[in-house]
DNA sequence: AATGTAACGAGCCCTTCTTTACAAAACAAG
DNA sequence: CTTGTTTTGTAAAGAAGGGCTCGTTACATT
């Protein structure tokens, strides 16, 4: 079968120089790592950042053109001396798939190694059953590929966000209580039969988390947390750079935060969906306002938008929601101690008009030094353009380690 | 002023390989780092396990040797062919100090870099004033060094552990509100002067987690937290088998976390304190048991004695306790999604009558993937343990840098 | 005592990086 | 337009490591 893997961790000792070889790869990897960030630059730029000797980077930058992994992109001029040469990844060395599964929608979008969009789509999903949710999922992604003539082996990798969280050892995902039946062993093995063994499951709150750290307010944060209310609830959290899973992939999974004493949910729902989210979530803030007499109130934006306007009963609903997250951000805060929060979602998007009394409740609670809280800056494509990011991340491991040995294109 | 330095991340890229200068040192670190694991061993397993040539492996072992940071420790024999000789680190190659600062005692050792413990102290803390404290530390450790004829030159790192968080930046410990007046600068900068610049601060609780993972339950076990529970309540993380101090090094400081409506007691303690710690550090048992008939209670430990003798007010207060650990438990298990919860501190170490409860009560508030919950195995001594430990760790580092050009000793 | 096995060590070859040096290309000044 | 300056690109020489292979040594077995 398909290996699928999750990040493994080597586990043992860091790996000895073998020889002049894994001298020169290690070089090549470290100059296509730093094109990724600087691009374009100039090979005597690439050498002085890198420490490398000019010699050296201009044989790495060769070899690594040569594999089809780098190119030229033009040429610096206007400064004394002769001309610089440019240099770029070759964004175009393959192709990546992100894929958002959501209960009320599927997100998916190609993209070039360099994470950016080439073409998207969106459709409602088909939740009937789970396999046939998986279906229309794997058949989205041939028709985006077709579409855009892409073959299949361009693609380098395809990750696949959605909720709960997935064993890589049962091979399934587990805990999507919004998605029923996505936990059948089927669902992944459709996928990778369908599209083959490139494919990556990730928590959808977890991808989230990367995209912000990707192209969000995360960009330089090396310790920050994206907190996701919406239909659902969920975290994913960035500590050292590096993305936590926890020891079952479970971390993060903040549903089941105890956040108060939840009257009146029914005690069967809160031990299903956990207490923060029977509490936070969209539906419950809807519910919340109708049972406060907001009988027009149909989505959360109309309750936002009725807080806004002075509605004592909204006003009332939404200064509830920033006190339920606020005490679940004590929780975050004490235990994981991040520089920012970033709230996303459904409800996180509309929550600036709650920021100030969330941030007040929080000092309130906790005389701890404090995170910065803003909203999202991605939006709701957080979970995407984190796929994407993953995605690219490992197609570049993977482009490198054939190129080494095999051909090149683009 | 002198360094002091936490963990400074690099931040940018990996390292390049300068030259076969720097492949020889890397391969040396290797060696060295797996020999301070698997020793004693012979020069051959080195480079099978290494994946480095005989030639190699051997080269390395002679220069660490000339180095002094290596050296036999005997001859294997008994299997056929030639005696292999095996190899061991110098753990004399320097020592190392470890340092508990609690608000009752004080406890230092004098260890190996093997981190075995040549000598040990314990004092009562002089708390009049943090000075006075810092000064007692001080005294104790030159005393501790002069006792075992240890010079200035072979303590290679000393590691300090107290309540609170260490801010490199301002050079100070804050958040220590078992230690009154341990935030002042001088206190730092007295220990700067009197030990100069081999000292590190960590917090008590992150240092016993790291002496779970280095001799207690913890030993192979990459992701699991150290709760501590005693005259104060705290937390260590090791995630990836790394310590998360989180952004600001407040990471656990889980007498923050909201577990219930903490009846009876004064919003200002809870505040200060953290509801958390109000509800379940050991003073918090005393007065509950008294308050509930138990006049005779002067201890954690007589009021476990008599939940075990079946007194009901007794078992009732450490049912509570059992329920409010559980309740913090969930947020712990739900953020951070460890393997392991290990119990330690004062009512830690006496957790084993509540552990079933424990355990129940969470599988009731969670239906997550649970971790194995344990005492902690290294009892009272985690955090000096954990000390030596990281000493340890940044004594090898050291003794490597001054190694590849200095001398030897030992 | 003979044989097999495993460790050790020296010599050789290959690869890589750096240093040094020189040629090429752009701009600036006359 | 020519010449000089500056930076880039590349080639050759020099230095240093690591792997491979083989011969030697030492221990255990029979």
């Amino acid at each position: 079968m398909a290996p699928m893997s999750q990040r493994a961790d080597t586990g043992s000792f860091a790996a000895p120089m073998r020889g002049p070889g894994s001298m020169r790869e290690a070089n090549e990897w470290v100059v296509l790592e730093y094109l990724r960030v600087h691009a374009p630059v100039s090979a005597p730029q690439v050498a002085s950042d890198t420490q490398l000797s000019r010699p050296t980077a201009n044989l790495a930058l060769a070899r690594l053109e040569a594999a089809g992994l780098v190119r030229q992109t033009g040429v610096r001029t206007g400064r004394a001396g002769r001309a610089a040469r440019l240099w770029e990844p070759n964004h175009d060395a393959g192709r990546v798939v992100g894929v958002d599964v959501g209960g009320q929608w599927i997100r998916l979008a190609l993209a070039d190694l360099a994470g950016r969009i080439l073409d998207r789509r969106r459709a409602a999903s088909r939740t009937a059953s789970a396999t046939e949710l998986a279906q229309q999922i794997a058949q989205a992604v041939v028709a985006l590929l077709a579409d855009n003539s892409v073959g299949q082996q361009e693609v380098l990798s395809i990750v696949i966000g959605s909720p709960g969280i997935y064993d890589p050892v049962s091979r399934q995902v587990r805990h999507a209580s919004n998605l029923p039946g996505w936990e059948q062993p089927a669902v992944v093995d459709l996928f990778s039969d369908e599209l083959g063994d490139r494919v990556t499951f990730e928590n959808d709150a977890d991808l989230a988390a990367l995209g912000e750290q990707a192209a969000g307010l995360g960009r330089d944060v090396p310790d920050f947390v994206y907190v996701t209310v919406g239909s659902g609830v969920g975290m994913g959290m960035i500590a050292g750079g590096r993305l936590q899973r926890g020891a079952h992939g479970a971390a993060g999974e903040i549903a089941f935060l105890l956040v108060g004493d939840a009257p009146g949910d029914p005690a069967g729902e809160v031990r299903e969906r956990g207490m923060l989210e029977s509490a936070t979530a969209a539906d419950a803030i809807v519910a919340a306002a109708r049972a406060a007499g907001l009988a027009s109130a149909a989505s959360v934006a109309d309750v936002f938008a009725a807080a806004q306007d002075g509605d004592p009963a909204a006003v009332a609903v939404v200064e509830r929601e920033a006190d339920l997250l606020a005490r679940a951000l004590v929780m975050v805060v004490a235990i994981t101690d991040p520089q920012l929060v970033v709230l996303g979602g459904g409800v996180g998007i509309h929550a600036g008009f709650l920021l100030q009394r969330l941030r007040q409740r929080l000092g309130e609670l906790v005389p701890l030094p404090l995170p910065r809280i803003a909203v999202s800056a991605v939006g709701e494509d957080a979970t995407i353009i984190g796929g994407l990011a993953r995605a690219t991340s490992i197609a570049w491991q993977r482009a490198f380690e054939v190129g080494r040995g095999g051909g090149a294109r683009g």
